[in-house]
DNA sequence: CATTCCCGCCATCTG
DNA sequence: CAGATGGCGGGAATG
């Protein structure tokens, strides 16, 4: 069934290929791994066994997963797969702790959920993004507390990141933006950049599941990424079949790639070639495994296409491609807000900061 | 040249 | 202390 295209360069022999490595496209492998029934549990080792990957990318999208309640940590190693159906939960809740974070004076009386995504006007307009983020800051006493590691984890960033969407009338952001909002006053370009570049690997994988899509600003040719929201069903498995309609069933749907093949960058096959080490279990998404070293005939060739992993089934990737963009003007204005908020707040904190690195 | 973002070193955090 | 985690940013692909 599918093997994405079949490779077209003739070379055949280790072409290294980026997109064969993207963060992305092992989310879908993944996913389409342990998205079935009958999975409780997934072991990290495993796990990056069979997608033929080093551990340390497996730790990437774990992370990400779990913050939209795909995955709940369990122990050294392992994590329980609570599958896609604990996705809406988990959005609800991270929209419910945004706008939590903005109206604490406000108390428990009225936990005003602006409905769904129609809350084009709420009487309580945007506040500002740094309270619906709450990222927390470096507080003066950070000289002594080990710095917080925490605090700066792919998992909350994730979280933010989703938060910047869902509770905002904004559904488009460039990685740009979103790492000068997110990291609120540090305004440090050698900080936006590890930002920016943690947003990729963050955007990838949501990508991937379809959470968002890329595309560029209306007006600014700027790269952007658009939310859509999680429409879906189609995920499949889970039992619970949701009944509604299914305008999306063109998009989601994972799987059939095979696992990332390993090799290094530089085309020299690394001499440690993790996946050999275990028994690697052929799943049927996987129509050939690495094995120690062996320069894979089967490696599949980089989409000849244009771009985007984009799962899978060739064709229902359509669904990606532009679309007429609307409400350029409260984007605009949107943007505008984030700016003045992201600067009001940063002089407010300007005076005891200085702490940092540079 | 600019943008995207993979790779893996090595600091931290468990157990 | 060994092994598990996972920041972080250099620099290689790609656009």
């Amino acid at each position: 069934m599918s093997l994405i295209s079949p490779s077209t360069s003739a070379s055949g022999s280790t072409t290294y290929c980026r997109k064969q490595k993207s963060l992305g496209l092992l989310c879908s492998n993944f996913l389409s791994l342990y998205n079935r029934e009958g999975i409780e549990t997934v072991g990290l080792d495993e796990a990056a066994a069979r997608l033929g990957v080093e551990r340390r990318r497996i730790y990437d999208i774990v992370n990400v997963l779990e913050s939209v309640g795909v995955l709940v940590r369990k122990a050294k190693n392992t994590y329980y797969w609570k599958g896609m159906g604990a996705i809406p939960k988990a959005l609800d809740d991270l929209k419910a702790e945004g706008f939590r974070n903005n109206d604490e004076q406000i108390d428990c009386k009225s936990v005003k959920v602006l409905e769904d995504d129609e809350d084009e006007r709420s009487p309580n307009p945007v506040v500002s993004v740094q309270d619906i983020v709450k990222e927390s800051i470096n507080e003066p006493s950070v000289l002594f507390k080990s710095d917080n590691r925490k605090e700066k984890s792919l998992g909350l960033l994730t979280k933010n990141f989703i938060k910047l969407f869902i509770c905002t009338k904004s559904d488009m952001l460039s990685l740009d933006d979103a790492a000068k909002i997110l990291l609120g006053e540090a305004r440090n370009p050698s900080l936006t950049r590890t930002k920016v570049r943690r947003l990729y690997d963050i955007a990838n994988v949501l990508s991937s599941m379809n959470f968002i899509e890329k595309t560029h600003h209306p007006e600014t040719r700027k790269p952007s990424f658009r939310w859509l929201g999680f429409t879906g069903q189609t995920y499949g498995q889970t039992g619970s079949a949701i009944s509604t309609v299914d305008k999306d069933l063109k998009k989601r749907a994972f799987g059939t790639e095979l696992t990332n093949i390993c090799f290094k960058r530089n085309k020299l096959v690394s001499p440690i070639d993790v996946a050999a080490e275990y028994d690697v279990k052929p799943l049927h998404l996987a129509p050939n495994q690495v094995g120690r070293s062996t320069p894979a005939s089967t490696i599949k060739s980089c989409d000849g296409d244009s771009n985007k992993v984009k799962n899978t089934h060739g064709f229902e990737s359509l669904a990606s491609t532009y679309r007429p963009q609307y409400q350029n003007q409260a984007l605009r204005d949107l943007f505008a807000h984030y700016m003045d908020a992201w600067k009001s707040w940063y002089s407010e904190v300007a005076d005891m900061d200085q702490v940092k690195v540079i």
